[in-house]
DNA sequence: CTCTCTGCAAAATGTTTGCACACTC
DNA sequence: GAGTGTGCAAACATTTTGCAGAGAG
């Protein structure tokens, strides 16, 4: 039961093989706690391995996402950025705190009770009113961090 | 006091002119509820005049967007969408329910008491702890529309 | 006459696709 | 061998930029 384990098992499940370019993706996901473009994903892996190109690397999120092991997301700016999905890392929920002027992301868990309440009750209320399967969610507040307000 | 009064008095104010191709961008924005994009706005203000380039809509969006008249959202999937901002429309503070089968973007405006609980207690915490300065915050729901669940 | 604004064409960016080959079962 | 997975190059879509001319104050 060696690493890779629990991805080939995930991907098997999906018809999916876990194969030495995934799981190359998988580690750079699993040892960060950025949020982390195609582009970072491909230095990281193309440095060890050159023979991995960026095209695997996009086929291989896509993949990911599609599968529930990752999540994607568009703060703007571009790129897209990639993180394990909550079941799949060490991660508690969170949402993010992001910086207008650097763009640095903030992975905040704080305040979980109180969006609870306001989350159950408006996705209850929406689903209800609009006829909506709700399933996710996302909260982002934007300023501007420490860091810019003084430089 | 014609119809481009306040535009032109919000430009002037950040040293820029309310132009007819401005003015034409202004109008689709105001006389919609829906979220345009570039290509949207392009089409319509093409269609009554053509001598507008889509490197204007881009130019003038980008500048709306900066003198804080409009909101630019990155939904995701490629392209852009634009609203006025809550200032400057009669649109109520609201957040988005999102189809993520056919991307169809509702805005609601409910349960505001229990957001507004919320997102204060989030932002005075967050601000405290990572001395950010907040200034904005965007909530969405996602999840399938009735239309995409039956069909 | 100066400075803003604009169109056009070209570039840049991030992502996707076609195709042929490699690899796994 | 059948089907999945991959690299490369080319295609793609959206947005940005350079430049020279048009227009407003």
């Amino acid at each position: 039961m060696g690493r890779g384990y629990k991805w080939g098992q995930k991907l098997a499940g999906h018809g999916f093989r876990l194969t030495a370019a995934r799981e190359a993706i998988l580690d750079v996901l699993s040892s960060t706690n950025e949020h982390v473009s195609a582009e970072d994903i491909y230095m990281t892996v193309h440095a060890d391995n050159p023979r991995i190109g960026l095209t695997t690397i996009y086929r291989t999120l896509e993949l990911l996402e599609q599968t529930g092991i990752i999540c994607k997301f568009e703060f703007g700016h571009g790129r897209a950025k990639y993180e394990l999905s909550e079941a799949n890392s060490h991660k508690k929920h969170h949402h993010h705190l992001i910086c207008k002027k650097c763009r640095k992301i903030i992975d905040y868990t704080e305040f979980a009770k109180a969006e609870r309440e306001y989350i159950q009750k408006a996705e209850t209320g929406l689903e209800k009113k609009y006829r909506f399967t709700i399933d996710d969610h996302l909260i982002h507040f934007y300023g501007i961090c420490p860091e810019c307000k003084t430089g």
